[in-house]
RNA sequence: GGGCGAGUGGCGGAAUGGCAGACGCGCACGGUUCAGGUCCGUGUAUCCGUAAGGAUGUGGGGGUUCAACUCCCCCCUCGCCCACCA
């Protein structure tokens, strides 16, 4: 403070040469304010409102990198708003800390999981404190921690009561080279998300979560979230659920008992169904082949198709093959023997795995009959059925032709006909299917929480009791972590064998870990109360937070971690545990960080590290770098931005609080148009700020600056305005770089913290112009302004704008045909 | 193949249907300087013009409107997601 005093007083230009150390600040304030206890949310008995305001939690790979500096940066921006606004804000940090790379350090280099996990958490969370972000540090929680995954564990016991978590035998998705299954969010274009491998298919028995169940809502609850969530999210959400309604038809098979049921979107192309498909992999092609002449080809084919990857498999373009069973099913509407085959573009796990095959109208089946040499049937006509010859099917809408009674109906009004007399017939129903798969929540892998159950022979899967929880991990030491595709808890003998908790014989724990999602599906709501002793949360302190007002994360998350939290708070709202259905009432997806038009990475070699960063421009500059480049939810490419541009507006800043200082009012020199470009400013970036358009809320403020230095290099040192200017800068400026804005605060002759001060308030009576200027345009294009009061008259601005210079040389003489005046802006003269 | 989103100066990006290019980077020129990655000022879409001023201009083509970056239709390009889902 003596320092900007003594600047003052010896003129601006010793201060211009002053130098800001942003390390110095950086160093000066972390323990000031963590003395002042800056960010603790309040207590039960606290008046102010409530706000909970979230960052998606990361997994601490150690230091923190540039992605995590945007993230933080974006969220950071809200919850110091909020709090300057008077809310009693929640913003807490954790750790998601179970996961593979722990593991692979401990396999690769021999490191203790628990050990490693935990250094790099710490170094992570001095990573944070550096980067200022305003987190309640006193909830700091990590999954890993016994006291977190215990009720994760009590949470998948409630699951497993209500019969949402089971096991079942069923290919799975596993990845030859991480040795584990994988949840379908989980491959990306037939590669493992976390290492790229090629996934196979294998056949366990695993445990699933029963999101199925909860299709409908996951769906039809995003009318709540609407407002809230962008529209990307929300549709790849609805994409991810596939929600398709059409029928079930029972299709009876020749010397099969039971008829085959088979799901379609297009009961109306029923009388165009020419020929049967089941899943070459399904039990029911196996069995229909079995005993068969055809057996023997169908038993090649499999082979042949069980050779090939998913990714191949996939491949749209691949010509279609099968092989003909030997069998036939009986049409239900029309008797007629349709030959069955099996194929590989029919997918044993959606629907019945069986389909009725319709080539005049389904592209994969018309390119099935042309490669076979089966009928095609047109029984939809739209007037270009031609087209079906050339192998080109016919999807859309039209009138049913070759359909018996229902000819001449529309594809809608037959649907609905057909399904209810096929009803009336009990051979088929309306029915709604799903894209959307069960869970899978089992790992085989050492580093997530057990699963805590026990198989016994008598009483098969046993709940261990509440009160045994948690379930602990037993030491690394004792287990053989090397992956083998058997769960490493499994040789970990001591640990593996127990007594029933029912009856008391031998049994084996559970001997898979929970994927890691399961982890994080609750973590904000353990957040609200974090060492709550007798739950996974106190329902009480869930209620006063929950929901989230605002949730900042990236866009990697739309359909894994989202979708799961949301399932999750839909069963703890059925289980009485939580009061909302939707967890996240506000979503914002962040971009990523890429560099010279690439994503970051290792092996392009053109990944930037934020230390280094750190150290070229201080972490303010680093965080308005990030909010500055563009819209919070576009890329940012770290070649195109400028971190010295940043910096350098901090200095301006900060040299101006020098000069300004805490010198005495002298209200002489007063600055009226200042004080209306402050409390303009005041307006609006409020209002950029909650619609979080940062980049230009940064904008305003760097002409505030301008307008100040402006101000002061015409005299107005010690004016009132002046002062009032660079003391909403300051505060304002806290938001986003707040180490300058201390350090600005303090050279202002303030004491810490402006971190506590209000966010400024404008006053409309002075944020309004005396004078505005307005448009006059001829036939649309600008030829002169005006300056008039905001209150002009519409026919005395109409006169003015007529006769101006620019209007009249426009005009030159030509017949004035209309005249549109908005006043006081804008005023078009049409010739 | 389907869905969603986006195309604006040399660059990142601004603009409730009403002044296109705010703000910043870069660049140019000038000033200051005890030599620095951190200062001050001026200019900077394109074309014509010394200037005043004029013409053109928001991926391309149409349309609605007094007025279109903005709304509607068609096309092109790029990005993301899903991808044989019956």
């Amino acid at each position: 403070m003596t320092d900007a005093v003594e600047a003052a007083a010896t003129g601006a230009d010793a201060v211009r040469d002053d130098h800001y150390d942003v390390h110095a600040a950086e160093a000066k304030w972390l323990d000031v304010w963590a003395e002042l206890g800056l960010y603790r949310a309040g207590d039960d008995d606290d008046p102010r409102p409530r706000k909970y305001i979230l960052d998606m939690f990361s997994y601490p790979s150690g230091d923190l990198h540039m992605g995590h500096a945007e993230a933080f940066s974006i969220g950071d921006v809200g919850a110091r708003y909020w709090m300057m606004r008077g809310y009693n804000v929640l913003h807490p940090v954790g750790f998601d800390s179970f996961g593979l790379p722990a593991e692979n350090a401990a396999i690769k280099r021999g490191l203790d999981p628990v050990a490693w996990t935990y250094a790099n958490i710490a170094t992570q969370a001095e990573g944070y404190r550096k980067f200022a972000v305003s987190f309640d540090w006193s909830r700091r929680l990590a999954t890993s921690d016994p006291d977190y995954y215990r009720w994760t564990q009590w949470l998948f016991l409630r699951f497993f009561e209500r019969g949402l978590a089971y096991r079942k035998a069923s290919p799975v998705n596993w990845c030859p080279n991480d040795q584990t299954v994988l949840a379908n969010e989980q491959v990306i274009s037939g590669r493992c998300e976390r290492c790229d491998a090629v996934v196979t298919k294998r056949n366990l028995t695993q445990w699933y979560f029963r999101i199925t169940e909860y299709a409908d809502r996951l769906l039809d609850d995003m009318a709540q979230i609407e407002d809230g969530w962008s529209d990307q999210v929300l549709t790849m959400q609805r994409n991810w659920i596939g929600r398709s309604v059409g029928a079930e038809v029972d299709f009876v098979v020749e010397g099969r008992a039971e008829p085959v049921t088979v799901f379609t979107t297009r009961p109306d192309t029923l009388f165009g169904a020419t020929f049967f498909v089941v899943a070459v992999d399904s039990d029911l092609a196996a069995e229909l082949a079995a005993g068969n002449e055809s057996e023997a080809a169908y038993l090649v084919y499999r082979e042949q198709v069980a050779a090939i990857s998913d990714v191949e498999r996939q491949a749209t373009d691949r010509p279609k093959t099968g092989v003909f069973l030997g069998r036939y099913a009986i049409n239900p509407v029309n008797g007629e023997r349709m030959p069955i085959w099996a194929a590989d573009y029919v997918l044993a796990d959606y629907g019945t795995g069986a389909i009725m095959a319709v080539p005049a109208h389904d592209q994969r089946d018309l390119d099935f009959a042309r490669a076979f040499d089966l009928p095609v049937r047109v029984v939809v006509d739209n007037g270009e059925t031609e087209t079906i010859t050339s192998g080109t099917a016919v999807p859309g809408d039209g009138r049913l032709v070759n359909s018996g009674q229902y000819d001449g109906l529309s594809k809608d009004d037959a649907i609905e006909r057909i399904t209810a007399d096929l009803a009336k017939q009990g051979k088929g129903k309306k029915a709604v299917n799903f894209r959307l798969r069960d869970w899978l929540l089992s790992r085989q892998r050492y580093w997530g929480a057990p699963i805590p159950i026990v198989h016994c022979a008598t009483c098969g899967e046993v709940a261990v009791p509440d009160d045994e929880l948690p379930v602990r991990l037993p030491e690394s030491s004792t287990v053989d972590l090397a992956p083998k595709g058997v769960a490493p808890l499994a040789t970990a003998t001591d640990w593996v064998n127990v007594a029933c908790p029912t009856c008391g014989g031998a049994a084996t724990r559970d001997s898979d870990t929970m994927d890691t999602f399961v982890d994080s599906s609750w973590y904000f709501l353990r957040y609200c109360s974090p060492t709550y002793p007798d739950g996974p949360f106190d329902p009480a302190e869930v209620r006063r937070w929950m929901p989230v007002a605002e949730y900042t994360g990236g866009r990697e998350h739309a359909i894994l971690h989202l979708l799961y939290a949301r399932f999750f708070t839909k069963v703890l709202f059925d289980l009485g545990l939580v009061d909302c259905e939707e967890p996240f009432t506000r979503l914002y997806n962040q971009g990523m960080v890429i560099m010279a038009g690439s994503k970051m990475s290792k092996s392009r070699g053109n990944l930037v590290n934020l230390g280094d960063e750190l150290v070229a421009h201080g972490v303010d500059a680093v965080r308005v770098t990030m909010l500055f480049a563009g819209p919070p939810e576009e890329d940012i490419d770290w070649a195109d931005v400028s971190p010295t541009g940043a910096l350098k507006w901090l200095s301006r800043v900060w040299r101006l609080a020098g000069e300004i200082g805490p010198a005495p009012e002298i209200d002489e020199v007063e600055d009226p148009p200042l004080r209306r470009v402050t409390h303009g400013t005041i307006a609006e970036v409020t209002r950029l700020v909650e619609g979080h358009r940062f980049n230009v809320a940064i904008a305003r403020l760097m002409e505030l600056t301008n307008a100040i230095r402006k101000s002061v290099d015409a005299g107005h040192l010690g004016a009132p305005s002046v002062n009032e200017a660079m003391a909403a800068l300051t505060t304002m400026l806290a938001v986003f770089a707040p180490y300058t804005a201390e350090e600005c605060w303090e050279r202002l002759g303030h004491a810490p913290s402006v971190h506590q001060q209000s966010w400024p308030v404008h006053d409309p009576a002075l944020s309004t112009a005396q004078t505005v200027t307005c448009v006059v345009q001829v036939n649309g294009k600008v030829r002169d302004r005006l300056e008039v009061p905001p209150d002009v008259d519409e026919a005395a601005l109409r006169e003015l704008a007529l006769s101006c210079d620019g209007a009249e040389r426009a005009i030159a003489g030509a017949a004035v045909r209309t005249v549109v005046v908005r006043a006081p802006k804008l005023v078009n003269i049409v010739v």
